[in-house]
DNA sequence: GCATTTCTTTGACATTTGCCAATCGATGTG
DNA sequence: CACATCGATTGGCAAATGTCAAAGAAATGC
């Protein structure tokens, strides 16, 4: 209730300065308190969503490449960040973007998936707050543990939080030792369910990963160097919300996919908008494999990556 | 192609600004222009919806008040303006508050009703501009001269420009002189097909009439005083979408309402999300009369006719 | 091809806003 | 009950922003 009271004038105060255009002297006699609370006041009100700023993405659409990345891969639709700027900004650009982004794709009421990685993680970290009601986010992948701020619990309460939202974790880890205690408990009730409810998702958010040395797989632990070379030889192309993929976007029938617990790539492929959010360039071959496996509905990208695929293609 | 070179500018600035947050003398060092061209861009991009500034409802809803009147009513939600405020400021802050409502409940890609009246105009004259896509306004009734600055079809036109969206004009007049008449325009193609996508629509937005003498509908010269007079015997209660309605919310079976064009009162009541908006404490008995008549699922009042409503039902 | 109008940009100034250190006030603690 | 602690509030100042008149550029008309 006092936190209900406190909300009140910061409501109250952000209403009028920035629906009725008062200026903050003028609110705070309005209210009567001082012009710096009130300067305070609003503060709080960005920072937590009672107000909200937000800048259209529409005109990341606009050029030509990203029209015929579209066309290309028959995507729905595709942010292309920094098309004249140098490598290195165009990289730092694609959080904010893939952030402001994923804000207007989410609406009341709906189910997003999150999965993990450095990029989602990133997102996360930049994302503003929104005032949504009735959003579910829900966990695509089991833990384990970070060398980043978040773990994948984390990552996912952090979105919650700013959407908020109700966050549904995923109590297992991302790899377990071996396939029969994975089979074992993804039988259990309160895993399978949760593996259930990723198919009634509206829109999912995440990235791709690599199968490289310095990978977020290995230097988190779940694939060690020797059983990445393995993999690889096996034709492994990139990482689905910690499921090794093939070129052509299918599930790699090999001992470590077997141990992981996530999402069902099925059920992945089922929700209606899937948006891929890819900041490196070495990402170029995992990005083509989730686009073949069809993960990938909404893309935000780099100019560079998308001269690189429609290069390559 | 001038037009998107010059928005383009527009939107870095905004970008760099709002979701960097640099300051302004930063933006125009980045941009190679002046301070002060920044500072003006900016303006041009929060009014063109290019950046969207929106202070969240939810406040307004989680006063006692508003949860009786849900309950009551069985209505999904209610917005109650200035429960703390006098008679007079309250009437102030409905159009802006609807405003807000009305933009939050609007998604992209959805089809939106609006009828017309004196409150529906002020909502559309302080609507803020936003970037949706895909939107579509339906004009729900026919046109006529009107002594504000829009008439029905300039109102729907209005508020479509404010949405970035496409708006379906309705090119008929409201009130015709002989049921026959209206018979034959209803039947033709044209106007036939507007009326059929009514029932298309996500989500509508109106406000309902009175029938005073300085009512809406008689000051813009659909209805003449003595017709006024005539239906008042009948039981008319109110005005939906240029209709009379009788108390019971059920289209009163009259000369008058043969003759009107308009949104069928059936296809008004489906429409998933019916938004109505009540500025005037006068509007008690007609409000009473929508209620009755399922057309609202989704009200904003001022507390005084919240009480009013609550008092005496 | 020149004059006129209209739109854009800018420098300079006045106003508004953000921020910090100081103060106030409530709550808990020895 | 005095004291300490922590958060909320405020006055005042530096910084950032809005605005306007004037200059410049582009479009339009004669």
């Amino acid at each position: 209730m006092a936190k209900a009271q406190a909300d009140r004038i910061v409501h109250k105060a952000a209403w009028l300065y920035y629906t009725h255009g008062l200026r903050q002297d003028e609110v705070a006699q309005r209210l009567n308190i001082s012009r710096a609370s009130v300067a305070l006041y609003l503060r709080r009100a960005r920072e937590s969503g009672i107000v909200t700023i937000a800048t259209a993405t529409y005109l990341f659409r606009g050029e030509q490449l990203s029209r015929e990345v579209e066309d290309r891969f028959g995507l729905e639709a595709v942010w292309i960040a920094g098309e004249d700027l140098a490598a290195d900004d165009e990289e730092a650009e694609i959080p904010p973007l893939a952030a402001s982004v994923f804000l207007e794709m989410v609406g009341r009421g709906q189910r997003v998936g999150i999965a993990w990685g450095r990029t989602v993680y990133a997102i996360a970290d930049v994302m503003s707050f929104a005032d949504l009601e009735g959003v579910t986010v829900v966990q695509l992948c089991g833990n384990l543990g970070a060398p980043y701020s978040y773990r994948p619990d984390q990552c996912t309460m952090e979105i919650a939080r700013r959407l908020n939202a109700r966050g549904l974790n995923f109590y297992a880890p991302l790899v377990l030792s071996t396939p029969d205690l994975a089979d074992a408990l993804r039988d259990e009730p309160v895993i399978h369910e949760q593996l259930d409810s990723v198919s009634g998702c509206d829109l999912s958010l995440y990235s791709v990963g690599t199968l490289d040395e310095d990978s977020h797989v290995v230097k988190c632990g779940a694939l060690t160097t020797s059983e990445l070379a393995q993999l690889k030889t096996q034709g492994a192309a990139g990482v689905i919300a910690g499921q090794v993929i093939d070129r052509n976007g299918l599930l790699l029938d090999c001992d470590y996919n077997r141990r992981v617990i996530s999402a069902d790539l099925e059920s992945l492929k089922a929700i209606p908008r899937r948006l891929l959010v890819v900041q490196e360039e070495s990402k170029l071959e995992p990005l083509r494999a989730a686009l073949a496996g069809g993960f990938c509905s909404h893309l935000v990208a780099t100019a560079t990556i998308a001269r690189d695929l429609l290069a390559g293609d």
